[in-house]
DNA sequence: TGTAATTCCTACTGTTTTAGTAGTAAAATA
DNA sequence: TATTTTACTACTAAAACAGTAGGAATTACA
């Protein structure tokens, strides 16, 4: 039961971006990168899973890079980390609609403990991170 | 962020030992392993796991099997998959007590949701399930 | 108009984890 | 003694994880 790398670097990201948003400036993975120490490239894969919760503005070439659209208080972690690890969901079943659900003995546990982590997730404001 | 099989059939494997606690019988392995249509040897793999949970008593030998010790009402799910998943941390930091864990940005977070994640499994009982 | 900086896109790769399988020894019972 | 069960050790194919690599497209600025 791990977040995996890819989740917490997005997290760290967004975090970043969330620090940048009141000067309203595009701040670039390679600045990110290199504050963080982590590889530019890596950085690069986990924002193409990031974009699609569309997060940024983006802006290329010389000064570009990423800008927050929204005030961090209204982005949730849940909404981050589901966007950088597809689904946030403890079994398949849970999101797959397993077809004998309703008779399974462990469904109800996992969908609860689903339902406990994305509802815990989603009581959390990236604000409150930076 | 998944629950790996070795712990969804650990709880499995509770679920036919606790229901089994009131006939004070033991239950094999071969048993479990042919109502649930899962490998004999990988149940056993499993059990090598679980067993450091200190849940069962073991007989060997012809109607042997494993028996629940306690009453499946004291019996918390937290302690049946952290007994069988190792540990059940998001995040490796957390468990390894990180050395910056005092200046990391995501700590709080992790901690949080590791935390909430065994609460909420501590809050259920094997007793649930059967 | 050229150059540096940046995102965007595709592909590759070594390592670790997962999900088992296999064979055999040891113990217990009848 | 034969059978059934757990206990122990070792192996393995496939998937996921954690990156790396190279270059194309776009933009700002000098």
């Amino acid at each position: 039961m791990k977040i995996s790398t890819k989740g917490r670097y997005a997290l760290t990201i967004m975090i970043h971006l969330g620090r940048a948003y009141d000067s309203n400036k595009y701040l670039s993975l390679t600045e990110i990168s290199e504050r963080e120490n982590i590889s530019l490239k890596y950085l690069e894969k986990i924002m193409i899973s990031l974009k699609k919760g569309d997060f940024f503005e983006v802006q290329k070439g010389k000064d570009g890079g990423y800008k927050i659209k929204d005030n961090p208080k209204n982005i949730t972690i849940g909404s981050i980390i589901r966007a950088a690890e597809e689904e946030l969901n403890v079994v398949d079943c849970v999101k797959d609609g397993c077809p004998n659900k309703n008779s399974c003995d462990t469904y109800p546990l996992w969908k609860g403990l689903s339902d406990e982590i994305n509802d815990y997730l989603d009581s959390k404001k990236l604000s409150e991170y930076l």
